[in-house]
DNA sequence: TCTAAAACCTCAAGTGGCTTGAGGTGCAAG
DNA sequence: CTTGCACCTCAAGCCACTTGAGGTTTTAGA
């Protein structure tokens, strides 16, 4: 029901429609995370609006922090008519759990690093660097996410 | 007034004491983070608790996330009688400050993340993957961290 | 004393997801 | 016709290591 113009971009317009750099279009071809371009005589690729359509959805995958062998999975899941929802939900829910273990961490290091830079102010700002009480407070090993934070 | 002991570690006994493997020391002597260890008339890496005491402090930088440019700087620092304190707060202050941002951009990814696993839940799961809200919810745009989250 | 396993050595390549650079060709406007 | 931009390929660089190949040394046990 989509209408299809016959519409043919260059690799630099297709590059600006999706927000990809020119060598990343090239990147994801390498790869085979899109499929070869068709070229003109000169070699110059030409993409249509259905290239625009995917790599659009690709870039918003990537936006969303999926790593490419996940989008991969997910452009398959979605030009397939066998497969069913339950696959999508599991890669978002993997996905879902890495970002989860990484907030944990950061929210951990912020906490950490808040309190040195405090530490540091109140203290021995402008002291001998070799006394700063941050090179003290990194000498402590890393308190584990979860713990106290 | 610390004691030091005549203490001879091998790589391998250095990597278990400091939590850094093998080949990563190796590493850090060759990018000169760490300087290059005396060697036994076989070629073997002698190290003894000074080394010990500079790949703790370094694993532990690392551990809060440190790049190693700032570590190597940080190193410095900690060696110098000549510079002052505020130079270390502005590497720790940087440093805060990158893990503030990658916390913002992951607690949007969260968000959304979750949203998108609870709305294929609720409305398609089971359904053909083509179909799946997921993929359409991700045909939206990422929403810039700070707007709403 | 011998031997077999473990630990060490160097050098090279691989990881992810691109970016950057060199060196060359095609194309559209003035 | 020329200027300048966009395109092409291939290779290397980024970060912070890890992994692997292929070889030497050390160490523990029989």
């Amino acid at each position: 029901m989509t209408e299809v113009a016959p519409l043919d971009l260059t690799i630099g317009a297709l590059a600006e429609r999706t927000g990809c750099s020119v060598p990343t279009i090239r990147y994801y071809e390498e790869i085979g995370l899109i499929p070869a371009a068709r070229r003109r005589a000169s070699g110059h690729r030409v993409y249509d609006a259905r290239s625009e359509e995917l790599l659009t959805f690709i870039r918003r995958c990537r936006d969303f922090g999926f790593p490419v062998e996940q989008v991969r999975e997910l452009v398959a899941l979605s030009k397939s008519n066998e497969r069913d929802c339950f696959e999508t939900l599991k890669i978002a829910q993997e996905h879902l759990k890495a970002v989860r273990a990484k907030l944990a961490e950061l929210r951990g290091l912020e906490k950490s690093l808040s309190r040195f830079a405090q530490d540091c102010s109140e203290q021995c700002a402008g002291g001998p660097a070799a006394k700063c009480s941050i090179l003290k407070d990194m000498a402590q090993p890393v308190s584990k996410p979860g713990c106290c934070g």
